[in-house]
DNA sequence: AATGAATGAGTGTTCATTCAT
DNA sequence: CATGAATGAACACTCATTCAT
């Protein structure tokens, strides 16, 4: 399977991408992304074989691109509950920069068969898990951090709080006022990661 | 607005609500309701007037059912921390019993403008809200529960926790070697359930 | 065949035909025709057999209505002249009052086989010509009309006038700034009425 | 808007407006035609969009011919009877030649919210109207014609009385005793035409 | 006598895809 | 290598009609 794409495929890709996160994979017809690409229509079959080769394409593209992004925490000379703090920060980040395909990948495959074939997608999981896992081990060597959590819950906790507010947008920006989007996008860096953290942090830290 | 459907109509309401919980709104035909249902093509739109309009009876049809499983849990004679416990317990079994419209109303939806139409909807989460805001308030006031907390981010870290850990189902059957999807399930009531209860009340005791 | 219809028949053929006159005949649903009539659908199917039946019905009682209004001019104590402006506006008022059928049967069934069971429409056709002719001829007779008239061509001028002005409403509405569908009216029953007067006149009377 | 075809294009054009001439268009399917135009289904909303599109991709592909066909009479040395005499033959010529298409518009959009979208059909009717003004102002202003003529009427009979006539074929064929269409269409071409020459001439010269 | 429920054929339209050039 | 033309299947939906009650 190849991984590296021509000018012309990462152009289709990238609206791809941002119209599959807009209206979902089947609420995007390969007329819309051939129109907004100004390509021809045959253009998509033609350089990735089908829609459905078109998205894989995308998420091999895209996670190819991920596995780049990960940087290894457990060097750095920080404290574990800092550590705690920069992976929230880094996931954060990383998930903002990528909403459309991580939209994609945790809302369009979602109980689908497609699912197995993502092990492209498992691989970054596991890795992220793997560090994630360090820092905790770290910490409660230390003594630091408590033992009675469940670590592979923890992802799903960050994840899930960032995409549920991500995904209801509209409903969040009313009920906290916030205006634009911009706003919106300057909430969810400052108050809504650093409510994340907190609450990650607490649940390590607290010894019930 | 009729709240009211016959024997027919709920039979179609409830193998639609499972179809579009599994491939989504987009994704599920009328063809494949009325083959599942095993009625004609016609009845969907005789019944309900049109897909959309199915939709928004199915909505209906659950979320009144969603009012009358709200409990006013402030009465109850219990201490903020356990009223916490069980205030996520009762959301987890509410949207474990719910699934499909849950996963429907927020993820089919997320940046449409028909959200605004979503009263009801809004109603839910404005009475969950506010349900939660009595008992943190209570809390604080009594001294237990910090105050550094943004009480609007506590029910999409329980929400989104839930969705994110159903939603990979596959993934999470495989990470936690949960062989049947009974496991599955039976996971989240127990394991899944405490983690999102533990991670709620550390962020509401732990004092940094 | 039948030809006495119940209340409740003629109700409905009313309003089919109204609807008819507006929609034409494919135009026109028979859920149209029901809810208008505030009836059930299957009623229609019910009473008349068939969406077809129910024009047939229809022809059936607005014909026979038709036979009882034409009254014998020729016995009338008037000069040719006055007859012919008599019979015009004769011609203009029952068209007028009976436009929808008028339309159908000179519009919905051009050049279709059933053409031929119109029975009763060639038969009104014919009488209505015998009147013409016998004042015509009476005309001619007293050397007031020109003989060099084709009589059959007569009541297309007529009817073809009428029909085009009041099928193309809208148009005529604009250019002769008719604000309303009173005004329209109006304007038939006068200066279009004696528009036609005063055309056939002219044609009867004036020697080339 | 494009007013050029090619030939595929033309072919479904030519085939739609016989079928929509014969059955109306309600009563013509987009299936019908391309079965009898031998292509797909498809081709209809791939060529022209959709059905209306093709319908007034057909207007404009007959009307953007009519506006070629028009010459300007007041140019030519005629005196204002032989000009009214003249246009009169054009009107029947060019109604003759293009009757599938008069008849769709005169009779489909006949008190339709559609109509006020012909531009095309109302420029035409407008600058017939107009030649028809000049002409008999002309002859007012000579003192050949009266001046109590509606002239926006005068139309409404040259073309509803043909259009009667030529809708009400087979009655017409039977009372004429024309024995084939030829001998209709000859009729129409000779006798019909003459009628309504000697009719508005009569309408126009006649001092009552 | 009358009707609500239900049907299957048909509507216009859009879809992803293929193919000849 | 790239594309405009073309396809057939599928889409949501409406239709006139039927049938059990």
């Amino acid at each position: 399977m190849k991984t590296d794409f021509n000018e012309k495929q990462v152009q289709i890709l990238l609206i791809a991408e941002a119209l599959f996160a807009e209206n979902g994979f089947e609420g995007t017809s390969i007329r819309t992304i051939a129109k907004k690409a100004e390509i021809n229509i045959a253009m998509v079959s033609y350089y990735f074989g089908s829609k459905d080769k078109l998205l894989e394409a995308l998420i091999l593209y895209r996670t190819s691109d991920l596995k780049i992004q990960i940087e290894n925490l457990s060097v750095e000379n920080l404290d574990p509950v800092e550590k705690i703090d920069k992976l929230i920060e880094l996931y954060v980040n990383r998930i903002r920069c990528n909403k459309g395909i991580y939209r994609i990948l945790h809302f369009e495959f979602s109980s689908e068969d497609r699912e197995t074939k993502m092990k492209v997608l498992n691989e970054v999981r596991a890795r992220n898990l793997k560090s994630l896992e360090t820092i905790i081990h770290e910490g409660q060597a230390k003594g630091i951090f408590i033992k009675e959590v469940i670590i592979p819950l923890i992802p799903p906790t960050i994840m899930g709080t960032f995409f549920h507010f991500y995904m209801n947008k509209e409903y969040f920006k009313k009920l906290l006022t916030l205006e634009t989007d911009e706003a919106f996008e300057n909430y969810i860096q400052t108050k809504l990661k650093t409510h994340i953290q907190q609450t990650i942090k607490a649940l390590l830290l607290y010894e019930s």
